[in-house]
DNA sequence: CCGATTCTATACCGATCTGTATAGTCGCCC
DNA sequence: GGGCGACTATACAGATCGGTATAGAATCGG
């Protein structure tokens, strides 16, 4: 059977480690990032790192975890405030992308970034990616079913091509305010599907 | 004045080796892959590589470089053979795109996945990338001022995150089909645009 | 046939990579 | 007050990193 993942003791120190980790992987990419840096930046020693995660493989499956786990409460949180028309949800949707990029210095989507840095599916970061990316996608739908819309599963792949390619449109610098005009175009197809 | 920038001989193992080097730097990203591996898989000595390009840096340079002149070649072919209605020159654009990502195994587009790794504006391979999509955001900014849209740039910039989108979500096997589900709402965008 | 260019072969450099070993300090809980 | 978990400090291992040095073989135009 499934051989059982070894636990991470989440002691204060395990924190600031992640934290740090996060930071400087989402900046600079994983790869170019050593285990040596993060444990200076979270002002650690390297044992303490190794006793905390065991290698850099699981901090980076940690990191890609943690970051997704934010992102979906931060959503959570903001739909959870938002009137109960589909408009509103789905504009909450960008809208709140659009924060959480203006909050974390907007290098795009790390699920995608990552992605670039890894892309073997025996890589146990690879489900986390690929987990995230499907949440989204049945986010849309579900907003699209609740909407009542005759094809739902259409338009939610409309609308999830539209977010990532806003995020991607942003991280790039492509053209200013790439999420919001995301948001308004998301708009304009939804109310056409309705 | 700015420094004249070293003429790459364009010797034959050279571009061996530039080959070797963009399939690698594609698979598994460029950080990943070093100039050992380049060689070995060109079967070629370090030193030849050296000799070539000089350092990594400029081979990345190269590498992305040569990725874009090839795009927009396919490109431009395909729509030289392409009649000339905005709806079918916008297909096109997808469709080659779709083409694209089938031949060439298809893990999203080679420039966003390397601005994963260099964000620094200040290396030179930055602006090789953020060209290629000023470059793809005129294209669309073309096809829509030539259609007569009424507002052009928004409907381009749509129609850029479609695209953008697409390669991502194609990269990462958010849903099947997606560059062809792209193109479709493209054509719908464009249509209720005129 | 000469000389320049392209390339092979191989060994090396210092730095950095992930990961481990050893020894010891601090604070907290039973 | 004794043991245990969390942590520091430091040194090291083996591999790999980008890049260089030296020497020589193959090719080719003049």
């Amino acid at each position: 059977m499934g051989e059982a993942v070894a636990e991470i003791a989440w002691t204060p120190k395990a924190r600031t480690i992640l934290e740090a980790a996060s930071r400087l992987f989402y900046a600079h990419g994983i790869a170019a990032v050593g285990v040596d840096l993060i444990a200076e930046e979270a002002g650690v020693t390297k044992k303490t790192l190794y006793d905390r995660f065991g290698s850099k493989e699981r901090l980076v499956v940690e990191y890609l975890r943690h970051r997704d786990e934010r992102w979906r409460e931060f959503l959570d949180h903001r739909l959870a405030e938002t009137p109960d028309t589909p408009e509103a949800r789905l504009a909450a949707v960008f809208d709140a992308s659009g924060s959480w990029m203006r909050d974390a210095g907007g290098k795009g989507c790390g699920m995608v970034n990552a992605h670039a840095e890894i892309s073997d599916p025996a890589h146990p970061a690879h489900r986390v990616i690929v987990d995230q990316k499907a949440w989204m996608l049945g986010l849309f739908r579900r907003l699209c079913r609740d909407a009542g819309l005759t094809a739902p599963e259409e338009t939610a792949r409309t609308l999830m091509l539209l977010h990532e390619g806003a995020l991607v449109a942003h991280g790039i610098g492509a053209f200013p305010g790439a999420v919001h005009h995301a948001r308004d175009a998301a708009l304009a197809v939804f109310a056409r599907a309705r």
